[in-house]
RNA sequence: GCGGGCGUAGCUCAGCUGGUAGAGCGCAACCUUGCCAAGGUUGAGGUCGCGAGUUCGAACCUCGUCGCCCGCUCCA
């Protein structure tokens, strides 16, 4: 949910510096661009992976609960069907065309107005808890208006989508209360769109996939066929989805080729479990985001009010991140029932139950499903990491990015290039780290410009090789955050790195 | 998609009433430099988002298109 704006200038910094430094780039830009596709630059695609990596290794790798899985973007269109992309995956809208407003249809009511039996006109109102004695009243004023005397029945209000082709005309806007004002619905099916095969008719149409979730679902029994996990436990899934977006916006927030990171975590059906591993999952997913140098105000969570939750969820909470644009859905931690697996099983016509061992049951698992995608994540990171400060009076552009998920963990500088025994010396050092971390080399320009240039890209190590290092062997290191150099052997460089990075 | 604003070098912008482009920063090379964007020299980089039209002539006027920002909407 958006709350309050703040302005829009921190954005455009970071997106202009995204740009600048090689993180991010419009899609294919040389010919204009393409609206809600990005590019990833050379840092860009390393702090992405990097990311990716961190959240793979904590909860798949280091967990011995939860599998891994990669499917693929195309599947079967009946997965589209069963899961309801294909006939619900769309927003039916409608415009005012005096007001300029646009509204899902689904979130206008209106009735017609009867008194003794007799239609007097139609009202309408934005769904909200109020709505009923809202359409009340201006049923009433309506009949005082035009004077008409007897018994106002009882309105019975429906959602726009149910509207007659007929009722469009005589259905008042929301926004000016003139009828017909407002467009038939038009639908906005979500899913990109192609076919399978040579022919391109209607039995070759098949889906890029608007989520991970489905793949896993999909492969539910050949995953406990194959392994021998037991419940509970979770299949997790990094890898792109589509949705074609009425309005792309913010930068990458939302755009419409995007990659999610998701994890199915089964559960028995009993009424005691998912709420214990529901509050679980939140608290795991917000440590992680802490753990890769999340700013933890920045940080709050978000209940959707139980009359929004779909009648087969039991709760859904949003992990939600205060971006410059406002606070937004980061993580959406979803108690989803067996609502998906009970769908493929009716469309597949395979069974999807498990046979629990523990109490000699069979069921359909539930499932608890936190959901985030990487390149929101990216932006959070981004935009947590953002700073600008002052070292001697001079400004600093910095990104406090955590070791772990930096780009570049360390820039090696000889202090001054024109002394061989120097350049020589570090790129040494250079080369030998090179093979276990992504370091960088940088011999132009004063040291303090080098600095800088690192700091701007959020690398938190600079390795500095002076005239002393000629003598004794040793370096400084300056930390990015704090700009304080300590020395240390030139031999320990690689575990001083190790221990920042891993911990 | 609808409405409003915008689009000149990597960035920030200048460019008079139409006469085919400039600055600062940044970038590259060299010199200098014993630790936080220093100094000097040289240089690269723009068919003014793209495409049409008007005109002898368009960065400037008109239309279209693409993209960006704001609102409606969206939720990973």
């Amino acid at each position: 949910m958006a709350k309050e704006k703040k302005s829009g200038d921190l954005m455009e910094t970071i997106v202009s510096l995204c740009r600048r430094r090689g993180f991010i780039f419009q899609s294919s830009e040389i010919y204009g661009g393409l609206n809600g596709f990005f590019d990833y630059g050379p840092l860009g695609a390393e702090l992405r992976k990097n990311i990716k990596d961190a959240w793979w290794q904590h909860f798949v790798q280091t967990r011995e609960d939860i599998v891994g899985l990669d499917a693929s973007i195309i599947m079967n269109p009946k997965v589209w069907e069963a899961s309801g992309h294909v006939g619900g995956f769309s927003d039916p809208m409608v415009d005012c065309k005096e007001s300029k407003m646009r509204y899902r249809a689904d979130h206008i009511f209106f009735s017609e107005v009867k008194v003794d039996g007799k239609v007097i006109g139609y009202v309408s109102v934005m769904e909200s808890p109020g709505m009923e004695a809202e359409a009340k009243s201006a049923a009433e004023k309506m009949k005082r208006k035009q004077g008409i005397q007897g018994e106002l029945e009882a309105l019975s209000l429906r959602d726009y989508t149910e509207a007659k082709p007929e009722e469009y005309a005589l259905i008042p806007s929301p926004a000016t209360g003139i009828p017909g004002s407002l467009t038939e619905p038009r639908d906005f099916n979500m899913m990109f769109q192609t076919h399978v095969g040579a022919l391109r008719d209607e039995s070759a149409i098949a889906y890029l996939r608007p989520e991970t979730a489905q793949g896993i679902f999909a492969n539910f029994k050949n995953v406990t066929d194959s392994t021998r996990v037991k419940i509970p436990f979770g299949i997790a899934q990094i890898g792109k989805a589509f949705r074609n977006e009425i309005t792309p916006r913010n930068f990458i927030f939302r755009s419409r080729e995007f990659e999610q990171m998701e994890i199915e975590y089964f559960i028995d059906p009993s009424e005691e479990t998912w709420p214990k591993v529901y509050r679980e999952w939140i608290d795991n997913c917000k440590a992680w985001l802490e753990s890769i140098g999340l700013k933890t105000d920045l940080l709050s969570e978000y209940i959707h009010p139980e009359e929004k939750l779909s009648h087969y969820s039991k709760g859904t909470t949003d992990i939600m991140f205060e971006f410059p644009f406002g606070v937004q859905e980061l993580w959406g931690i979803a108690c989803r029932g067996n609502f998906d697996l009970t769908q493929h099983e009716n469309h597949s016509g395979k069974s999807l139950q498990y046979f629990d061992e523990s109490n000699r049951e069979k069921y359909v698992p539930h499932v608890v499903e936190p959901s985030v995608g990487v390149d929101r994540i990216l932006l959070a990171v981004l935009c947590s990491a953002y700073n600008e400060d002052e070292i001697d009076g001079e400004k600093r552009v910095v990104l406090h990015f955590h070791p772990r998920i930096a780009p570049i963990k360390a820039a090696i500088f000889p202090l001054v290039k024109n002394k061989p025994e120097l350049m020589e010396k570090a790129q040494a050092l250079y080369t030998s780290l090179q093979k276990r971390f992504p370091v960088f080399f940088d011999a132009s320009g004063n040291i303090g410009r080098r600095y800088r240039r690192q700091d701007e890209v959020g690398t938190p190590f600079g390795v500095t090789l002076d005239f002393d290092t000629l003598e004794d062997n040793t370096v400084t290191i300056r930390d990015r955050d704090t700009t304080e150099q300590t020395r240390i052997p030139i031999s320990e460089v690689a575990s001083f790195l190790d221990r920042k990075i891993y911990g």
